[in-house]
DNA sequence: GAATCTAAAGCCATAATAGCCTCCTGATGG
DNA sequence: CCATCAGGAGGCTATTATGGCTTTAGATTC
C-alpha cells in the first residue's frame, strides 16, 4: 500500500491542531473530523512517537503541535503514520539488492528510482505551513 | 484509499510496454514483472477501457500503448485504475456539497482543497515520458 | 468451420486496512 | 488518597484490496 487513509486523518488532525493553542483531546478531534475515535487515537499516538505532536495525559490533556508547521513535511507525516516512507514500489532500494534473478538486466529500475525521487521530493517539500499560508 | 498497488502495477506495465513495439500479452507481462497474472489482467483491462492501451485478442495479441508517453499522465493512470481520481480526502468537491451540518463553518476545507490541487497538479504534470527521459 | 490463442468478465478466497471496544497507565484536582 | 480525565495498548470485527480460478467471447490460423 502506498498511501492509506491513516495519512489523510493525520493531516486533517494536524491542520485542526495548528489552529488551536491549547491541547485538543482525541475525542474532540474525532468528533470535529467525523473520524473513528479509536483509529484516530492510534494515528495520534504515532505522530506523538515521531515527535510531531506532544501528548498530555490527565484532565485538560490532549495533543498539540510539537514543531512549527514549516518543519512538518508530508513525507514525515506519511512515514511515521504508515510505518515507513510511502514507497511507490516494492522494488529494492538499490539495483544490487534486487532479489530477482534478472537483477543485472532489470530494465525498469532506473525509471522506478526516478519516480520515487520525484515523489519523495514533492512530499518532503510540501509542509503543513504550505497549506496554512494564504 | 488514496493510491493502491494497482497504480504501481499499471505504471510498471506502461514502462515495460513503452520499450516494445509489438503487443505484449498479460501472461508475459505478469512474468516479466513478477505480478499476479489475474490481478494484472484486470488492471490492463482498465487501462484499455481508458484508451491508454490498445488490446488485441487472438494469436500474437496483447496490449500496446495507445498514446504517446508524454500524453500519459500519472493522474490519468491512477484515475482509471483506482476507479476514481486519487482523492486525498473524502471531503466534498465543493464547500456547498459538504454533508456535514457544520458545512458553513468548515474551517479546514480550504486547506484540503489547496492540498488536493497541489497533488493533482503534480500527478497531472508527471507523465510517462518524464520517467523515460534520461 | 474447427482448433487455438488471448482478452473480458465473473465469482470466490485470502490479506490488509479501517474501525470498535475494553482494559491499563499516568496525570490532575479535590 | 481518591475520583476522574485522557493517553497507551491490545484484541476483535467489518470492510476493502489483492489475488486465484473459471467461463465467455473475439480473433487468428489452418
Amino acid at each position: 500500500m502506498l498511501i492509506t487513509r491513516a495519512s489523510e486523518y493525520a493531516l486533517l488532525s494536524l491542520i485542526l491542531l495548528s489552529k488551536t493553542d491549547s491541547p485538543m483531546d482525541s475525542d474532540t478531534l474525532s468528533k470535529e473530523l467525523s473520524i473513528s475515535k479509536s483509529f484516530l487515537a492510534k494515528i495520534l499516538q504515532s505522530l506523538a512517537k515521531a515527535e510531531i505532536l506532544s501528548s498530555y495525559k490527565g484532565v485538560n490533556g490532549g495533543f498539540s503541535l510539537r514543531k512549527e508547521p514549516k518543519e512538518i513535511s508530508m513525507l514525515d507525516v506519511a512515514s511515521c503514520v504508515e510505518g515507513k516512507a510511502p514507497a511507490v514500489f516494492e522494488c529494492a532500494p538499490s539495483l544490487e539488492d534486487c532479489p530477482s534473478e534478472k537483477a543485472s538486466t532489470c530494465s525498469i529500475w532506473p525509471f522506478l528510482h526516478k519516480l520515487q525521487g520525484k515523489i519523495d521530493f514533492f512530499l518532503a517539500n510540501l509542509t503543513l505551513a504550505d497549506l496554512l499560508d494564504d
